[in-house]
DNA sequence: AAAATAGTGTCTGTGAGACAGTATCGC
DNA sequence: GCGATACTGTCTCACAGACACTATTTT
């Protein structure tokens, strides 16, 4: 029986936070090997002796570039093939990662907003183009956009998001009427927030785990 | 910088059919290797020279097993692990195909009723498990349970074979009305299905590609 | 004619968008 | 008071389920 050389197998992922507005992807500048000098995902190989499975290699990439302990991450999937990596037949198994808020941690972590992206190395835009969408599809039937925001938001924070991620917009009162059947989020009683000119009532998620809708937003 | 010893990379396939009015899984008995004489789903190693990414190595594998060429696949996804394959620290990237109709060609294959599978070699359980939710939440928002049928199918067919794959009762005229008014499939003039008491009409996909849908089914 | 399945028409409840109207704050 | 944003109430339309009804075949 033939036998074929191991592909090379690495972990990337997309890394989003919300800011000023839009979505920002968080990048790093290559060291060594291919595409050096460019801005690529972070993202590394297996560490076969502490990682249990690739999950917990993206959420030590995480933690490691952004000293980010909580934080939302899904597998995207994978991508291979021969030409991808200068090195050999390579895939990359790749997870997306919704920061909650502001990250405090400086690092060496750059970030640069999704709809004016750089050329990055390898397949990484493709990458990052099959993220947003797939965030886009999650976010029409879950609250998967709720975990851009800090724990605590307001109801216009929520929606803003929503419209964010989904780039339409949404009727105020159909999109309250909605969340509030769903009993998706609950308020946090006599926490209002002071960012506008009447205080808005705060709320947080009723279970912090990513919960599929059986309609759309 | 450590360095660590490449993981195990494997492409596996949950190869799925319609038959006697339920899904039946596609699996072979290992030759070798770890769980010899078990049945595993049908998969194996990417061969670096044929196979331009993991989707050609699933195309291959599945080529090799059914001698069917056009079949639905999509990734499911990259299961891993340090404890899964007890040669040590490995992913598989798993596809999983939908065989419209029944497949002709006589191979080593074995096909058990998804309801009733036994245990299968390495986590394939639970990746066959993992397939069946990811169906099902397609089937409900897009016409994936159509690549489960012949080329041509009836109104009726179509329906139970949503009704199997989403395990809900769909009410008749609605069912009609919705796939009609998404113009999801066309009728083929002058041809009929004569396997009932009235000749029903015979359709196919107008678009012979995934679709989803902005509604549920 | 009876049985069986295919296919149609219509009623009704529910949910969504639209939008007007009210509430509560800072200035 | 005025501007601004938060929140509520209500109208209307469209879609989904329910189900009765008609159509076309075999036996």
């Amino acid at each position: 029986m033939k036998t074929y050389p191991a592909p090379i197998l690495t972990i990337d992922v997309v890394l989003l936070e919300l800011r000023q507005g839009t979505l920002w992807l968080g990048v790093l500048p290559r060291e060594d090997g291919p595409f050096s000098g460019e801005y690529a995902l972070p993202g590394g190989f297996v560490h076969t002796d502490e990682d249990a499975d690739t999950k917990a290699t993206a959420l030590r990439v995480i933690r490691e570039k952004t000293e980010i302990v909580d934080v939302f991450c899904e597998q995207l999937g994978t991508f291979s093939g021969a030409n991808r990596d200068p090195r050999g037949w390579s895939a990359t198994v790749v997870y997306y990662a919704l920061i909650r808020g502001k990250h405090t941690a400086e690092t060496a972590l750059t970030w640069m907003p999704i709809d004016a992206l750089k050329t990055l190395a390898f397949d990484h835009n493709a990458i990052v183009q099959a993220a947003m969408e797939r965030i886009r599809a999650k976010g029409n039937w879950s609250n998967l956009p709720a975990f851009l925001l800090p724990a605590t938001f307001t109801f216009s924070e929520l929606r803003q998001t929503y419209e964010l991620v989904l780039k339409i917009n949404l009727n105020d009162s159909a999109f309250r009427r909605k969340i509030e059947e769903m009993g998706l989020i609950e308020p946090i009683v006599g926490q209002k927030s002071k960012l506008t000119a009447r205080p808005a009532q705060l709320f947080k998620l009723k279970r912090d785990a990513i919960l599929s809708f059986d309609r759309r937003i």
